[in-house]
DNA sequence: GTCATTTATCATGC
DNA sequence: GCATGATAAATGAC
């Protein structure tokens, strides 16, 4: 009973909130910027976790929804794909 | 090869099971089910008991929740990761009291 | 064995 | 009403 109100207590997702818009922002153009490998290395989940303000295993979580749901339906995800390949364009030719 | 699964993953619009066995019947990935809360609790109850598990006492349970002695084993592993997550996320809890100050 | 994943499900935000 | 973040089963790399 003990254990049970405790990992209640623990469950993050009976307090979860979304993240902020930079953060979404940095997360997304590092997503599509790296499609053909989505798979950040440590070194990188902690850079993203310090510029994103949250931490390292919520960063593990993002691109883990990130990935199943952008192959779930890569059709509708192409405009998020263009909007943000755009934007890395963009940044580049700076 | 993470990454070449990913990639013909998405060309193809493949399985991970396809990718990896290619010449294998079509049997896909077991569905995951969660388990009763029943299950959960005898689960529960024996890892208070002893974190990893012996041979005797896995066959015993998964006999007694009918699971498989591989899921039995799997719940265990998983249940390990889950305890030394919620360790550290106490641990950052504490530290960042003590940095705050909050008391 | 650990541990980063995949996938379905849960709980919440809006 | 779905979008989104976190968790629970299940798999694979090492």
């Amino acid at each position: 009973a003990v254990m049970i109100l405790r990992s209640r207590f623990l469950d993050a997702r009976r307090k979860r909130r979304n993240f902020s818009k930079t953060a979404s922002e940095i997360l997304n153009e590092y997503f599509y910027s790296h499609l053909s490998n989505p798979y950040p290395s440590e070194e990188a989940k902690e850079e993203l976790a310090r510029k994103c303000g949250i931490s390292v295993s919520q960063v593990s979580n993002w691109f883990g929804n990130k990935r199943i749901r952008y192959k779930k339906n890569i059709g509708k995800a192409q405009e998020e794909a263009n909007l943000y390949a755009a934007k890395i364009a963009a940044q580049g030719a700076q | 090869t993470r990454q070449s699964r990913w990639e013909i993953a998405c060309k193809l619009q493949l399985t991970e099971r396809q990718i990896l066995h290619p010449f294998s019947e079509p049997r896909q990935r077991k569905k995951r089910k969660p388990y009763t809360r029943y299950q959960t609790m005898v689960l529960e109850n024996e890892f208070l008991n002893n974190s990893y598990i012996t041979r005797q006492k896995r066959w015993e349970i998964s006999c007694k929740l009918h699971l498989s002695e591989r899921q039995v084993k799997v719940w265990f592993q998983n249940r390990r990761m889950k305890r030394k997550k919620m360790n550290d996320r106490v641990k950052m809890l504490v530290k960042d009291e003590t940095i705050n100050g909050v008391g």
